[in-house]
DNA sequence: AACCAGGACGTGA
DNA sequence: TCACGTCATGGT
């Protein structure tokens, strides 16, 4: 899917994804996001003045990450933990494991689990969370492939398709590319898709018309993030979405 | 005081 | 398949 794009800074007309066109206007106006934040990255990146709230955990500009399967199961719990729930109260579970020094699968397995279900519960959903953690944990501990096929992340219960797409691309490096809620309103307010299109539509949206590379997965993502924080909050405010202005029949 | 946050699952049409 | 209720804390 092509459309023709006016570019404004430029002033000529060419022929681009829209797709791509959206990433160019998110990357100038938000810089690198440094997705997946780790919690044991005690600021040493700087400030980013152009991103909301805390700025712990990220490492923009840096793809290495992550260094070990610590941080790799980190990184899981943190995308379980996150579901319909903020990235404060996920950083506050995810420490509160890390000062009972429990954030390793064999700790999570053998934690008692109402301990377990007290130190996620700012997380919300603690009765679903805790248990499924543990589900995580004795796969991580047992999976034997290098990188684990989608499908076998989706049979795990409490891992639906925006959870197995963020560990793919996030925990072990899959361009996979992430939809989710914030994802889906952008898309549909812009009129590339339906409003009830399916996960799937919208997955292939930007995987059709993105090169398939790690970096451009893993900061689209995460910039639609920190966009949609801005004007896909609150109903009302879609309309000021700088975005229509790009998408212009 | 509602409303929502980086969703997923179980159920019944 | 799909629409809907449920799970739960905490910030605005």
């Amino acid at each position: 899917m092509k459309k023709s794009v006016q570019n404004l800074s430029s002033g000529r007309t060419f022929n681009e994804p829209v797709i791509q066109t959206i990433y160019g206007y998110l990357l100038d106006s938000y810089g690198l996001q440094g997705w997946w934040p780790l919690i044991e990255l005690h600021n040493s990146y700087g400030t980013n003045p152009t991103k909301t709230g805390s700025i712990r955990g990220y490492h923009p500009g840096n793809y290495t990450y992550p260094h070990t399967e610590n941080q790799q199961f980190e990184i899981i719990c943190g995308a379980l933990l996150t579901q319909n729930t903020n990235w404060q109260q996920v950083e506050k579970a995810l420490i509160n494991l890390r000062q009972m020094d429990s954030l390793y699968p064999e700790r999570i397995l053998s934690c008692d689990i109402e301990t377990l279900k007290e130190a996620i519960k700012p997380a919300g959903y603690y009765n679903q969370k805790a248990a499924r953690l543990k589900i995580l944990a004795e796969w991580f501990t047992n999976f034997k492939s290098q990188t684990p096929e989608r499908e076998e992340l989706l049979s795990l219960k409490g891992i639906g398709p925006e959870t197995a797409d963020s560990i793919l691309l996030y925990a072990f490096k899959q361009p996979s590319f992430v939809v989710d809620a914030y994802t889906r309103r952008v898309v549909s307010n812009l009129g590339l898709v339906e409003e009830k299109a399916k996960y799937s539509e919208i997955k292939a949206l930007f995987e059709e018309n993105l090169p398939e590379d790690l970096v451009i997965y893993q900061e689209y993502h995460a910039l639609l993030v920190e966009h949609a924080k801005r004007y896909y909050q609150k109903k009302i405010s879609y309309s000021r979405c700088p975005l229509l202005r790009l998408v212009s029949d």
